[in-house]
DNA sequence: ATGGTTTCCTTAACTTATTAATCATTGCGA
DNA sequence: TCGCAATGATTAATAAGTTAAGGAAACCAT
């Protein structure tokens, strides 16, 4: 038999598994009130804080892969939520812009998701917030590969 | 603008998705060399755990949904890796176990896999490591909804 | 400038996630 | 026993994840 593997209750990837539903249940629910999906929202998100972006950037803040993106801006672009424009010095690159009508989504919602991360940071207290994020940023490949 | 959020780079929600992907990645590649997919391996692994199960308790413990547990079931079953059974008292349930192809494939990459997880504990130190599974824990809303 | 390479993006194909609807079996009450 | 709600499982529909392949524009060395 010869299992050398941590019980699945305190398996790393299948606890990042639950906690993120955990953490996203409630994120979906509010969502559920709108038109857009999670990814949709992490888009627009990071172009509300970034302002427009390449794709290139616009994928790699929001965590997506290329294929997902481009599925995902097609759609929000046919919504109205953004625009894509090329961009004129090199014309395969595109700029992807967050539109008035996408921001009114963000805002709208704004508080609401806000006081979702307050309910998930007094559950856990604030310093083990921090201290969860930062063991966090330790996984993830862009933080601990590049700079040494 | 008023946006109350924290920036995406201290977002609960992407840290999640992009530490499980920083976790994914190697595991991922193990999985490469097999016929079987990153869901299919929690399956079995639950399997090889805990014995046969019935659907439900299945779902639960691999943190899979109901429909996405009957088509990997279905693709395992085809594969002769696990074998379903309707429960004679009641049968509508189903009861799925693992056979011994399918052990074997956990047995065949089982030492790579702890090879893995040790390497994410010395990457984090053993501490934060259980630190980490204990936040995560907290997150899981079948951890602190059920019991108080 | 031309052929080859790289870069940026899109498609394609397949699997999974999510929600809702559907089907089958069971249990229960009139 | 006949309907009818409840439960377990599946199917359907749409969105996203993943890997690989394809296409267009830019770059680069000859």
């Amino acid at each position: 038999m010869a299992t050398k593997l941590p019980s699945t209750s305190r398996s790393l990837p299948i606890a990042l598994v639950r906690a993120r539903e955990g953490v996203m249940s409630p994120i979906r629910e509010m969502l559920s009130e709108t038109s857009i999906t999670e990814q949709q929202w992490r888009v627009l998100r990071v172009l509300t804080e970034c302002g427009p972006l390449d794709s290139k950037t616009l994928a790699d803040r929001a965590s997506l892969l290329f294929p997902s993106l481009t599925r995902i801006v097609t759609t929000l672009n046919k919504g109205g939520l953004v625009t894509q424009t090329r961009d004129a010095a090199d014309r395969r690159k595109q700029i992807v812009a967050i539109t008035e009508v996408g921001k009114k989504i963000i805002d709208d919602h704004s508080e609401e998701a806000a006081r979702i991360v307050v309910g998930f940071k007094s559950r856990l207290g604030p310093e083990n917030y921090e201290t969860l994020l930062d063991l966090l940023a330790m996984l993830d490949p862009a933080n601990s590969d590049g700079d040494t």
